[in-house]
DNA sequence: CGTGGCTCCTGGCGGC
DNA sequence: TGCCGCCAGGAGCCAC
């Protein structure tokens, strides 16, 4: 699930439970995934250490941690983080168990594992390391269309590439192009760069409103596409029958009335 | 360098 | 009911 505006909460939900308390201890009670850091560094680093402030960038979530370096979340398809005051509220699945000096707990869940987690020196070494592009959110228009030029696939493949632009995944680059009326099959190129116009401001709006309903489906205007991803239902805004298709290797859905 | 295919994981769901 | 294949909202790696 967690693309940008999920990956948005878990910061702010972060910022809320977890700041400024000494990390009293660090548990693994499973396999867990390290990016770029060895489980023998990763402990130490952490123990006795604290999480002072949080920041985003794309879909990761940074904790800096006193001595000149942070603490890295990536969350896969099914990361989550959740905090919790009593050890019987500790969720299943969890690949690492913080214990706070106040008592209470955070956990990083990560059900297929496919998330990982990392020390880094700090967020623009790792962004730099990592080559992402910007992030969907403090990119500027210009930048934003460069993402187009000299490719030859759809363009729904630039969105979801993080090296070009950072923070958009499978379901919300539908939601961008449904709302913008672009189908996600159109070819980069050849094509007038003014048809790329109306993605840019569309992105920022749907981002943003995600972030605001705090990313919780079930407060997304009915009208989002986002609630449709099965086969055979109709587009909220022209009734035309939704279509699904394979692009870039992932399920897209779209509406062939009104995105062309 | 860009693109498409495969792979890593686990769990839920539909079909038989 | 039980088993099996397929699919899932991410991303790295490889061959072309």
């Amino acid at each position: 699930m967690p693309e940008l505006p999920d990956v948005e909460i878990f910061r702010q939900y972060l910022d809320a439970t977890s700041l400024r308390q000494p990390i009293d201890k660090i548990v693994s009670p499973d396999t867990i995934r390290l990016w770029e850091t060895s489980p023998r560094k990763f402990q130490p680093v952490l123990e006795g250490n604290q999480l002072h402030k949080t920041m985003r960038d794309g879909k990761y979530v940074f904790a800096g941690l006193n001595g000149n370096n942070c603490l890295g979340f990536h969350f896969g398809m099914s990361g989550s983080l959740k905090y919790f005051k009593h050890k019987v509220q500790r969720p299943s699945r969890m690949r690492m168990l913080v214990r706070l000096r106040n008592g209470s707990y955070l956990a990083y869940v990560s059900v297929r594992r496919l998330g990982k987690l990392f020390i880094a020196k700090d967020v623009k070494t790792f962004v730099e390391r990592r080559r992402l592009g910007p992030d969907a959110l403090a990119t500027d228009f210009h930048t934003f269309q460069s993402i187009f030029q000299n490719r030859s696939g759809s363009t729904k493949t630039p969105l979801m590439n993080q090296q070009a632009i950072s923070g958009l995944g499978n379901m919300y680059t539908d939601e961008i192009l449904f709302q913008a009326g672009i189908r996600p099959t159109r070819k980069c190129t050849p094509v007038d760069s003014k048809e790329w116009q109306p993605i840019y401001p569309t992105m920022k709006t749907v981002l943003n409103a995600v972030i605001k309903k705090r990313a919780q489906p079930e407060r997304f205007p009915r009208s989002y596409p986002t609630l449709h991803r099965s086969p055979g239902e109709k587009c909220p805004k022209c009734g035309t029958r939704l279509k699904n298709k394979k692009v870039g290797g992932r399920t897209t859905y779209y509406c062939p009335g009104h995105q062309n």
